[in-house]
DNA sequence: GGGATTAATGTGAGCGTTCACTCATTTACT
DNA sequence: AGTAAATGAGTGAACGCTCACATTAATCCC
């Protein structure tokens, strides 16, 4: 028999830079077929539905992110080198593969809620991370889920506007530095 | 002839309710008609298509939105209370009108590159009070827009977890001072 | 005043297209 | 030979949009 694993690293490569680029609803079965050089039918081979391959690009890429910031996080002591790290492994990811970094960005709403609250991801990890800060007095004492909140919102919406029509010209990578200091000023 | 004005007025409302709900491209015009009690093709009467309902419900709201923040932020003299300002305002018209602003939201990515450049916007009022308080030393001096993003981005995301999986619990009204402070100092 | 005229507004069955998905058949590998 | 993988024409449903027709109200004319 051949070896159908190729053929869904294939489809899975296909579809994110498809996802990423035009979005899901917009990115036709056809569309992937097409790019990928394979026939329509082959997808649902290796998936049941347009759906849970969105699906699963999603969790899968969104706990393996959750997991690396994780890891990133345990190299430091503490919170504010942890925060510095973790922001540097984000822009980093994103210089690395926007596709995956664009599509987890522009879908994760529409999968949040079907995500089992225990996973690692990115949001827990810097929660964690807040949460411990404040337990040891490292920023003042607050609501965690705000204060991880707005870390968030600072990488992200730098992100999003260098994405977005130009605004931002220079590289993500060369502004993690100033990321992180923000992301660190608005909690301490 | 009869006064279409209050029809055009009904599709609108109905249609932001929906657009903010569902997403543009998850409703379809039977909902829109379906749930405003109308026809079908009464739509057409007022737009040319579903795209140019969904554009005009966007420009409309988000140059709007823009003027109300120059208008506050004119009320103050430093940068500080021009931020708060803006971002009460900010909070007070999610909570007020929670549709307007979840559309504005999510759909600015699929409709910022047609906006003209000069028109007022959320993002360019934040942008200009930012650049002046650089330039009177009110804030370091960087890239304004690397600031700029990171205000918004603190403001949005917080709005967005309080949105999304019930994250957080209290009130963004509640929240506002908390979420001006994180702004101020993130790039102060 | 009130019937006739006109034009804007509203209606909804129907059209053409797109799309996700199916399945009988073929291909490729052990 | 046997089996998993791949194929792609075909299917039915959904959707945006059209258009011939109905309704409404303002204007005109006697």
């Amino acid at each position: 028999m051949r070896d159908g694993r190729t053929t869904k690293e294939l489809i899975d490569r296909t579809a994110l830079a498809l996802f990423a680029e035009k979005g899901v609803k917009e990115t036709t079965i056809r569309d992937i077929a097409e790019t990928a050089g394979i026939a329509e039918g082959t997808m649902y081979r290796h998936y049941s539905g347009k759906e849970e391959l969105a699906w699963r690009l999603f969790v899968e890429n969104y706990t393996a992110l959750g997991e690396a910031l994780a890891t990133e996080e345990r190299r430091f002591a503490t919170a504010r080198d942890k925060i510095r790290a973790m922001v540097h492994y984000f822009c980093k990811a994103f210089t690395e593969d926007p596709d995956r970094f664009v599509y987890l960005f522009f879908t994760r709403h529409d999968h949040m809620l079907r995500l089992h609250p225990r996973q690692p991801n990115p949001y827990l990890v810097f929660r964690r991370v807040i949460r411990q800060a404040m337990n040891r007095g490292e920023i003042p004492k607050g609501d965690p889920d705000v204060a991880t909140s707005m870390v968030l919102g600072v990488v992200l919406q730098v992100i999003d506007s260098r994405l977005l029509g130009g605004r931002i010209k220079r590289s993500i990578a060369s502004l993690a530095d100033d990321i992180a200091e923000g992301c660190w000023k608005a909690v301490a």
